[in-house]
DNA sequence: TTGCCGTTTTAACGTATCTTTAACATTAGC
DNA sequence: GCTAATGTTAAAGATACGTTAAAACGGCAA
């Protein structure tokens, strides 16, 4: 499995999207490309990929449509969106931030800016970018394939469970807060209660281990070893 | 104190400076404002503000020269920079980027856009307030892990204290009034009894050392080495 | 559609731990 | 030495977490 940084690129000009495409691969960035909205989406879903750039201007689903979406599926709630369009649509700029997207790229597009403005968003951003696979003592982590192997012994979590042990996992040691577990395995919308967390929490004691997962009474947890 | 979040503006145009003072008051930011790089990091080192924008081409010392040395000064690696510039100039663009930039806006600023990518990057960052750690002596202490190292061994405080000794760790040396301290750690709608913190800082003098924590009568207490 | 099954969430209750109080002792500073 | 502020202690109070079982949900196949 590639460890290249992947980029969806949804734009309904084709050359936009090879040149795209030719400037990023240039960089070692792995591309995938859409022509719409709605193909995004599917792809996103599933290719998982850490940056998304959308033209503003597209059928079938337009850009800001798309980022609202995309927003709106947990997974791609923190997921960098960037968008693309021509000058001036200062009105598509606002919608597009309070939509959620993180940059906004004007064409017509120089590459060595994109790649500066893209580097710029990873770097403060990318300690959220999760990393393919995550191994830790006795435990390693397939994220594409969903998979935890615990003493080379597959076990295959359900969803909830592997996303709170997939996050816990990708930064060991440090507390996550109820809410910010809460935020980014449910989004910002869906409102579970606090017990919901707790009872993933013990599931993942008994498959995983129980000393792995420390409490921090009134804070959140931690996954350690 | 208040708690409105606080933007550095660095323009040498003074009429520049008022337009963004205004819009951003009026957005309930606080503002701090500075005529040019050297005034801009003087001012952040007081202020303390969570965002600085900063004017490309300033006397005294330049934007990206500005951005290089904060970026060098632990207190703003983290600290949110954007630049404010005149279209087009590419190679700014890229020079600030590379030079630790997370947002580059181009002149003529209009209001609705500049709110709009500010709370875009806020959006992203505020979640993730990267408090520092602290190291005094032979104590040391992980915000992110919420963990205090004395002497190298690991001792995990129940919240209050920890947040207690958080708080005046900060500022080794200062004094923090009751009043402040209540304020700040319980917020100042509820109200416990002066008791309550002289209990937490016993709980503390008995883990961390008696003689780290100083009373000032009448006033309130310190920490130090 | 219906029923099944695995997953996710809720609700109720128990419990450990943390937080605050209150009563009394001690101390610092006038 | 007097007084107000702080230190100490133990116990009461509050709260967050753990546990369990059952309900709700969602996909899937008959």
């Amino acid at each position: 499995m590639s460890d290249k940084i992947k980029i969806l690129i949804a734009d309904d000009e084709p050359d936009i999207l090879e040149f795209l495409q030719y400037n990023l691969e240039r960089e070692g960035y792995e591309t995938i490309l859409a022509e719409n909205g709605r193909d995004a989406i599917t792809k996103a879903k599933i290719h998982h990929p850490q940056m998304i750039l959308l033209d503003i201007m597209m059928p079938e689903l337009d850009g800001i449509e798309t980022c609202r979406e995309l927003r709106n599926i947990p997974e791609f709630k923190n997921t960098l969106i960037a968008f693309l369009t021509a000058r001036n649509e200062d009105y598509s700029q606002i919608a597009g931030f309070d939509v959620g997207a993180d940059d906004y790229i004007t064409k017509p597009i120089k590459p060595r800016v994109l790649i500066s403005r893209m580097k710029a968003l990873m770097r403060r951003f990318g300690s959220e970018v999760q990393e393919e696979n995550v191994s830790l003592g006795s435990i390693e982590i397939d994220r594409e394939k969903y998979l935890v192997y615990k003493d080379g012994e597959k076990l295959s979590l359900p969803k909830k469970e592997f996303e709170l042990l997939s996050l816990l996992a990708s930064k060991p040691g440090k507390v996550f807060s109820r809410k910010e577990i809460m935020s980014k395995i449910w989004g910002n919308d869906i409102i579970v209660g606090d017990r919901t967390i707790d009872v993933h929490i013990r599931k993942l004691r008994e498959k995983i281990g129980d000393d792995q997962f420390k409490t921090i009474k009134g804070i959140g947890y931690k996954f350690d070893v």
